[in-house]
DNA sequence: CATTGTGAAGTACTTCACAGCA
DNA sequence: TGCTGTGAAGTACTTCACAATG
């Protein structure tokens, strides 16, 4: 069963292209700040530089959500923070459940961040007999039997999933069985689901495995790239068939 | 200080794409399962369904690294995992640093995918004077006043920070000015840095905002976007000034 | 007249489709 | 013959640069 694509189906909800969606959050957090400290109007040059991208790229997202700023002035911060909430969906609210309630799963339900705007979160749910019953961030932790009558009654369409990652499969395909068709993914698994499904991975190690790679291409700057490490202790596994690779012998010389 | 730009400087390291870095640890995962099942081969087919991307994706991705597999065969599983360890600079060890264990950042010290591959937690360092000396993960937290000397010390270049948000700006510019060039950030803030070092960021709440913007189409597929939410709740901010947004008053026709 | 909003140009990434090779 | 490796074509995103305008 649901043997289906992983990735959102990118079909470009309304026209609104995945990149820009991905930073109106980002948007909506700077304009929060200047909200909290009463500023009445800020430049696509100010928020862009609050938000930490360049005035341009923010004047076009907000250009796909409609004419909200005025010329010579700037944009209104009330307004712009109801225009973003409103296309994000924050002025629902969305109640959330959460699976897998270790040591991740509690501090996710201790963030702040989740209950704020626009996400309640519905119920915490364990495999484990032994939490069910527990109290964490203030809510008791449920059993994962109830997990579909849970999800009905309080009409839940967003899981959060950090499990381990042998669980997480299961768990995914009984939230989307249940009528979950969102999803936030912590276990470091790739999730197989339906069409209509959107499933977004948090992967620690993954981060860190990309930080690694330019870390390491910071050390060996300028250099050629043989000899870092190569020599170091090449497994057994390294030497199978013939290296073809562009760093094998002769040194880099291209692309500089 | 370090006004620089916050994410990395597109430098494109050694001319491979940076989409395709992030998709390595994500085939890296997918080769070790395969390795621990002892499989001996495995087709850019079978390798692309098991990471969640498609074929031809794959096989461009590995094109940049150099000719690693055997047409009519596949790619050698142990050697592909040699050579993208290698790629992404796992085969050597990184000692880490993480800062701010509070609820999350105990969770990120338990979390076993830190540890394994190429990375080890040389210190956790918290601010909190009640914090210092107490085990977390089998590890003495270590007190705030000590960072610079425990990076220099441990060799550190890459720092997770998981502190509140009001702290990490300032936990950053310290690192920054004891010599870690990369940065995990999951606190909800904008980080600073100077050219040359890396931020990656991790947000939860973003991750969650992202989903409900595409769960707030999917409930409102097909139809018209007026009347859905719009009369639900106007707050005063709303009114200010002339609204000339798409779905203000006429069905938007255009970009179908 | 400062600042938005946006066509047009530029860049990055993805997918196709097939030649090349084991 | 089956599968890789890759030019070429297609798509998505970013940036430029300036006309429109409150």
């Amino acid at each position: 069963m649901a043997t289906g694509r992983t990735h959102r189906p990118a079909t470009r909800s309304r026209g609104i292209p995945e990149a820009t969606v991905a930073r109106l959050p980002l948007y909506l957090r700077a304009l929060t700040g200047l909200s909290e400290r009463s500023v009445p109007t800020v430049s696509s040059e100010e928020l862009a530089a609050a938000a930490g991208v360049n005035s341009a790229k923010l004047r076009k997202d907000f250009s796909y959500l409609g004419s909200y700023g005025t010329r010579g002035v700037g944009y209104d911060v009330e307004y712009l923070v109801y225009q973003i909430s409103r296309e994000l969906g924050l002025t629902q609210d969305w109640p959330i459940v959460m699976v897998g309630i270790g040591n991740l799963g509690a501090a996710l339900a201790n963030y702040g961040g989740f209950a704020s705007r626009g996400f309640r979160v519905a119920a915490l749910i364990d495999a484990d007999p032994a939490m069910t019953g527990k109290s964490v961030a203030g809510m008791a932790v449920q059993h994962a039997d109830d997990l579909e009558k849970i999800i009905d009654d309080n009409g839940v369409s967003i899981g959060v999933i950090a499990t381990p990652a042998g669980a997480a499969q299961q768990v995914c395909d009984r939230l989307v069985a249940a009528g979950v068709t969102s999803i936030l993914n912590f276990a470091p698994t790739v999730l197989s689901v339906p069409d209509g499904v959107d499933v977004r991975k948090v992967d620690l190690s993954i981060e860190l495995q990309i930080l690694a790679f330019h870390e390491q291409r910071k050390a060996g700057e300028g250099q050629d790239d043989t000899a870092e490490d190569a020599g170091t202790e090449t497994p057994a596994a390294a030497a199978k068939p013939a290296r073809k690779g562009p760093d094998g012998d002769v040194p880099a010389v291209m692309q500089a």
